[in-house]
DNA sequence: TATGAATGAGTCTTCATTCAT
DNA sequence: CATGAATGAAGACTCATTCAT
């Protein structure tokens, strides 16, 4: 019995996720998710409060641990190592965020792309502005220990290069790069933003 | 009749912009914009084949000009007229682009950010496809005339590139950003574009 | 067409009634409604928001008139002229009651004894409350106007007593006394009425 | 195991009423008891034959004392000793019932506000009909053992004062007053029955 | 006795679209 | 060109109850 409902439960996960993942969030219907289950719509019920649930059911433990990453990084900024136009750091981070992508495509994908209608909806825009914030902080903390940088960097450029970052994600996963690509990839991304970045923060004595 | 006609026309356009740019175009209803244009839900089927040709009869100029400059780029690259890497090309693509954004808001606002739902629904993400492609040709002809440079750049990158403006583009509607602001936020993306990008055409001597 | 409508119109509140006045509002179905119009489900929508607009819809001018025969009620206790303990006011009072009781009785019927489940299932509490209200001032005016009489009366007892007078009204409908019976009984309720109240603002010398 | 059945039984009785209480007897489901009784929903069916069993099981006790109350009082009746019109065994009457209100004020609660979908939905109503019938004979009764009365009372009078007694009850109920309030409050009704229904029983040579 | 699991009939409601006039 | 009228397919969700174990 225990055993039987543990199977029914991931069996309308599974479905679910399957189904979201191939309609997106609003046009799957707990009849179609029920009828491929092969039990009854009410069942459901029996295991999800709603459909809203069952969706958030698949995708929290993803969502959970993206908050605990920015949790970590707006720790880690008050430490005062920051990575923004640090070659290694960027790295690091680089490497950390491939790995997470890589063990998390299926959710990141129903994340950004599939949900549509549910409460995570904007997860996308929620998540650059938080992420603008910490690399505003950040800003503030370089400009004291680095006097000689350019920071006067608007907030609408960070904004975008937070948007840039959750983009590169999207792209990643909408166009399912293998982890090999992903890091052969990486290598352009570093220097281009590497250069890019260092170049802003002197760009006043620059062209 | 014929004046009446146009009127009544305009006047379901206007409306259905109102409601497409609140509610989006999934959750606006034929029925409201009728109400609102006083006039009949089935009358709009006398403009209108069905809700979404008349999304797109409002969408289309833009869509349209978008899609001509699109073919305009491909031209130019075939001439020879390359900007990437190149600092005042970009910088001139840059203004246009800010003039057109200032001049097609509402539209790009629809099409990005309300269009779900309608055929239009993946926009960002073909435009983003097929800039690519012209970006790659140019990468192509790039490479016989300026051998020295190193123009190994992968496609996914190129193809985040593209995003990179297509998504600026989304932040400067969400965020509504002046015509005054843009051109000076420009100025930061253009440094960062222009190193960014030199360094990765030889990046292979780099670090 | 317009003719049409008014016909459906019609015979949607027509069913709506019936099935309200036989099931209650909580256990009619919209399906049942459209079925016995010969309509589709739907098609009432076009006609009444919900099945709550439909109930009200039948109901509300009946309630109207109640809630504005209170506020006249108020009106007049304002000016002093006062029927608790007066004969005569107390049968012109009654005789106004059982006019619009016999006219009235199928919204009666459904306001008093189907509502449940709707916006005014708690429409008699409410009434009593509020002719509560409208009682305690005349009280109130009768100490000054007539200061020998024993106006101390509790005002649960005159809860108690509008309780009873609405209540009558619902036997009434209830048991579908018929106009001449009203006539015929009222005159007991007017004995009973008259006597009891009069004995009781004075009871303190008596028994 | 008996003792644990019989726990559980009561524990279940205990929870249901509450919800009873709460949300009234439609709108309680047979999960939340469950739920809160920290047993299975199915459980309570071995309890309980279904949720209309559940309700009557709490209820019945009070039911039954009150049909006993009423068999109690037709004997009464027959055998002459008669209280309608007469102060003292009114007034005792009024003590009776009192205490008993003042003993099942949570049962009688139920019964008059929370049975709506239930079997004694109309338990005031029949109520209120039996009861009518005992005060028609005793008013026979009265007929003969004192010819000089008015007997000629019209049965809806009297099914309204029947009915005036049981709202009495409900109003105590719903408001919840004190057992000291309703031996105050009781004065002003026995003096209000008193002197009404005296005077009705002679009303013919008054006014 | 207790439980886990499942069910089916039913609820209100929404909306784009069609069609005769 | 305009309208009134109607529709059908679909949607999410509820709940008392049953049954095998």
């Amino acid at each position: 019995m225990q055993v039987k409902k543990r199977e029914v439960r991931a069996s309308i996960l599974k479905t679910a996720r399957k189904e979201f993942t191939t309609f997106g969030f609003q046009k799957t219907t707990m009849r179609s998710i029920a009828k491929k289950s092969a039990i009854t719509t009410s069942n459901i019920y029996n295991y999800f409060k709603d459909k809203g649930d069952l969706f958030m059911e698949i995708v929290s433990p993803t969502l959970s641990k993206i908050m605990m990453a920015l949790e970590k990084l707006e720790d880690v900024d008050a430490s005062g190592d920051i990575n923004l136009g640090n070659y290694q750091p960027m790295k690091d981070q680089f490497i950390e965020v491939i790995n997470f992508i890589d063990t998390h495509r299926q959710d990141l994908n129903l994340i950004l792309f599939k949900s549509y209608g549910s409460s995570i909806q904007n997860f996308k825009e929620n998540f650059i502005d938080r992420y603008t914030e910490i690399f505003m902080k950040q800003l503030k903390i370089l400009k004291s220990t680095r006097p000689n940088l350019n920071t006067e960097i608007s907030r609408f450029f960070i904004h975008n290069l937070c948007s840039l970052y959750a983009n590169i994600v999207a792209e990643v996963i909408m166009h399912n790069i293998s982890f090999e690509n992903m890091n052969e990839y990486s290598k352009e991304f570093l220097t281009f933003f590497y250069y890019g970045t260092s170049a802003l923060m002197r760009y006043d004595d620059k062209i």
